[in-house]
DNA sequence: AACAAACTGTCAAATGGTTTACATTTGATG
DNA sequence: CATCAAATGTAAACCATTTGACAGTTTGTT
């Protein structure tokens, strides 16, 4: 992967959105680029750093493991997006642990500051206060689906809303691919393995998902959802 | 219920916490006090008003519905505690429902208001993106249980985080009641009404919990967490 | 090309939670 | 205080998911 463009990274970075053109030379100039091959610890829970982290490539999981050593995939994110649990929140240890999913490239700024450059500019809370907002709401319609919705629905649900966050509508029709494992995604919803599998065949029957090694495909993103209304 | 002191309310609301003294003048001029009896609907999903609600007294509860009918509750807030999903999201229609739980005084304030008042007072910003972000941790923690856990030490973080919202510190060694009946629980879990009382009822054989009519106390949430430690 | 490691497909048995059904207790209302 | 609705306790049958076990497949490495 070549050296990316840390100021043009920032930039297209929804959280950074408010600050002014001039400011992204700030950014840039206390930018550290770091590489990841993949399952490379990022951080782990517990650690007291906050710094904010941009993926300039790659994905990137948050996980939390239990002492039992079961690790649960939280979330996935994509190139663009950004994270870092306590970067609102000085003097936390991290909540969660961060590792390279697919080997990733992230551009990671100082916490103190990276808030010393939002209060510069405080055109900027608002858009954060949005985005965080927002992924409230993402992580309520997880809490909401485990209590209302049947296993398939939830599976359905779940490969969806990873798919938005790689910036794909649900609308879309265009095929999606996504880079797990049938036991990555088993831990992510709580499940087996197995328990998964006889679920995805299903909706592969049904034509919804092409199914690959290390691999779960949505042909249609819409027809999956509409599948999925159906089944409420 | 007397009429309540709409500046010290506000004024004990973590999210305006921000504020300097002399803003609170014009918090009291555009706030509206508004009286629910229990169950009685505060907003509803969907609909397109985004006000900040703060609560005087009472509890309220913020719900779900799926097409079938079956509600799930997902929060249930305290005295004190604000709520009002878009706030920070202005346009964005609601998306879960707010209910009164018991009786309840909410003193409410228009979005836009709201915020055009933290513009004018930046150093609220911090504040209020640190108390979204905890948020957004206390809500991955509860999909973090639904992966990782068994049931009967989930049904007893989802207890522990009921009472937090409350302020009671886990650590505390006070009994803490809590309003809710075994149904409302059982909705909260994603579980039957059945599937609650054997577990919850094995945790009072424990002397963890007492149970009683529409309330479950924990006996001292010190020991109910050291007791789901021990599950993991 | 051969091999190991990781991932996947599949099945029977065991488990755990839901469903269904009914008896009992509690709290509110007149 | 009599009555009723709501909330709770309990048990059996049922069903979905997990467990555990093993064979087949893909990928990458030597």
């Amino acid at each position: 992967m070549a050296v990316p463009d840390v100021e043009a990274v920032m930039r297209s970075c929804p959280l950074l959105a408010g600050f002014p053109d001039t400011a992204f030379r700030e950014v840039a100039a206390m930018a550290r680029t770091r590489r990841f091959g993949a399952d490379d610890p990022i951080y782990d829970r517990g650690s007291m750093q906050s710094t904010l982290c941009v993926i300039a490539s790659g994905t990137v999981r948050i996980t939390s493991v239990n002492a039992a050593g079961r690790e649960a995939t939280l979330i996935i994110f994509d190139a663009g997006s950004w994270f870092g649990d306590t970067v609102f929140s000085p003097g936390m240890p991290r909540v969660y642990g961060a590792t390279a999913h697919e080997e990733a490239v992230i551009v990671e700024l100082p916490g103190e500051g990276f808030r010393q450059l939002m209060a510069s500019y405080p055109e900027s809370y608002p858009i954060a206060l949005d985005l965080v907002s927002r992924r409230l709401w993402s992580a309520m319609s997880i809490i909401e689906d485990d209590a209302l919705r049947g296993v398939t629905a939830r599976i359905g649900r779940r490969l969806l809303f990873l798919a938005e966050i790689q910036g794909v509508r649900t609308s879309s029709v265009e095929p999606v691919a996504l880079k797990l494992t049938r036991e990555q995604l088993a831990n992510m919803m709580g499940m087996t393995r197995q328990g998964v599998h006889s679920r995805i065949k299903a909706l592969e029957n049904r034509g919804l998902l092409a199914l690959g090694y290390g691999q779960i495909t949505l042909c249609s993103p819409r027809a999956l959802q509409a599948y999925i209304q159906s089944l409420d």
